[in-house]
DNA sequence: GCAAGCCATTGATTTACATCAAGCCGGGCG
DNA sequence: CGCCCGGCTTGATGTAAATCAATGGCTTGC
């Protein structure tokens, strides 16, 4: 039931729109490449392997500081990519990757892939697009470490997160993980949580679910609007 | 003295390389834009205007909070752009621009811009590699935002920025300004200048200059292994 | 089924930085 | 000239979140 390397690149939002003949030419330059949870799938500086694409499981990005404290840039899963920037730019990668679940991926060797991007205009339009919503993506992400508080950066990123239609959302991988990508201890990150479920906005589920209550409300938080929570 | 529109698009690093009638193409195209200092450029969420080259003055690119409180993203300077991301991508842009000081820029309208990209191979390759520059400059401000103490970043921001042979490296526009891009207020930022002069690693200059004194220890303090400042 | 480890939660304490509050200094303008 | 105003510095105090420390599940494996 594993997905095949066209089944993983289609389902990618980054190359889901790219026509037969240069999706074939992906096709015939690509492999799986597969990582148990917790190996590690390339280090900071490295040379940049090419661009990866996630077909199951969950890999994580993230910054280090000589401090040994981490920050996770990006949570990849199925239907993202990562290192397509350093891959593209042809630079060293700028950030740790590693599988926090089995994973299987599909990636695009560098250079095979670099030569696609110049012979095929039509790929290239479609890279630039994808670029575009990694750097909104990124002053979102700046914005809201820098102007927001602890409740306001969590309260926005359950917003974000995709809820059924009972408002459950489900928080991916480890809370710690999810702590470090809102800049927030693992300690901090539990206190937030349950000041949220005091103020009533948000109910504790089972494992790592959450119910969003009042959504509303949450958006207020969110925009630091809320008197007090 | 002022630059026309091909010189200023010429010392674009951005756009330096464009060939010539993809960029004939971009002269027709481009008309000037000026700002006084002080005058907002544009408002985040509005339409993207098009793509900024700026041939003189400065222009400050920053996000703010409900709060009031500001975070400036870019000090962009001669030679450099903003906008292009929101422009080629599509959306509102993510920030607020204001000139801070009386500013000279190159504007390439969207619509014409992108049917240019659309058509033109080479210039769709120059704007990746534009691109990537950015988010790998933006991952970084990332890391430093999260990753570093208030001496860290003030010590990496010197250590980055240009310095002439003796050591002299002027900072941009008002410190206030600087302090933002930091993530620091006027006062910390103020007070962490003065350590790092206490410590002997730079010694301050006339109005906005200063030099550096002892670079081995200062890339040290941004490492975040100098012992104590 | 009990021991060994992680992970999460909760509480007590510390700390880096923000905020509040004066002074200071240079420079534009009446 | 002398005034004022904006930007910078410096000091005193406040506070959000980190750190330190202890405990209580859950899993995993013998």
């Amino acid at each position: 039931m594993s997905l095949n390397v066209a089944e993983i690149l289609h389902s990618c939002r980054f190359f889901s729109e790219v026509q037969d003949k240069a999706f074939e030419r992906l096709l015939r330059i690509a492999r799986i490449a597969e990582f148990k949870s917790g190996s590690v799938i390339f280090r900071e500086n490295q040379e940049c392997p090419g661009v990866y694409a996630v077909g199951s499981g969950l890999v994580r990005v993230f910054k280090t500081a000589t401090s040994g404290k981490e920050h996770t840039l990006h949570l990849v899963g199925p239907g993202d990519t990562f290192a397509e920037v350093a891959a593209i730019g042809g630079f060293p990668v700028p950030a740790n990757a590693e599988a926090v679940a089995d994973s299987r991926c599909v990636l695009l060797p560098r250079d095979p892939f670099r030569r696609a991007l110049e012979e095929d205009h039509q790929l290239c339009l479609q890279m630039i697009a994808g670029f575009s919503y990694w750097v909104q993506h990124l002053v979102g992400l700046m914005g809201d470490v820098v102007l927001r508080d602890a409740v306001g950066r969590l309260a926005r990123f359950l917003l974000n997160s995709e809820a059924d239609a009972t408002g459950m959302v489900a928080l991916p991988s480890l809370k710690r993980h999810l702590a470090s990508h809102l800049n927030l201890t693992s300690e901090t990150f539990s206190r937030t949580l349950r000041r949220l479920v005091d103020a009533g906005v948000i109910a504790p589920g089972e494992s790592n679910l959450v119910q969003i209550v009042n959504r509303e409300k949450l958006r207020l938080i969110a925009e630091g609007l809320s008197p007090k929570v």
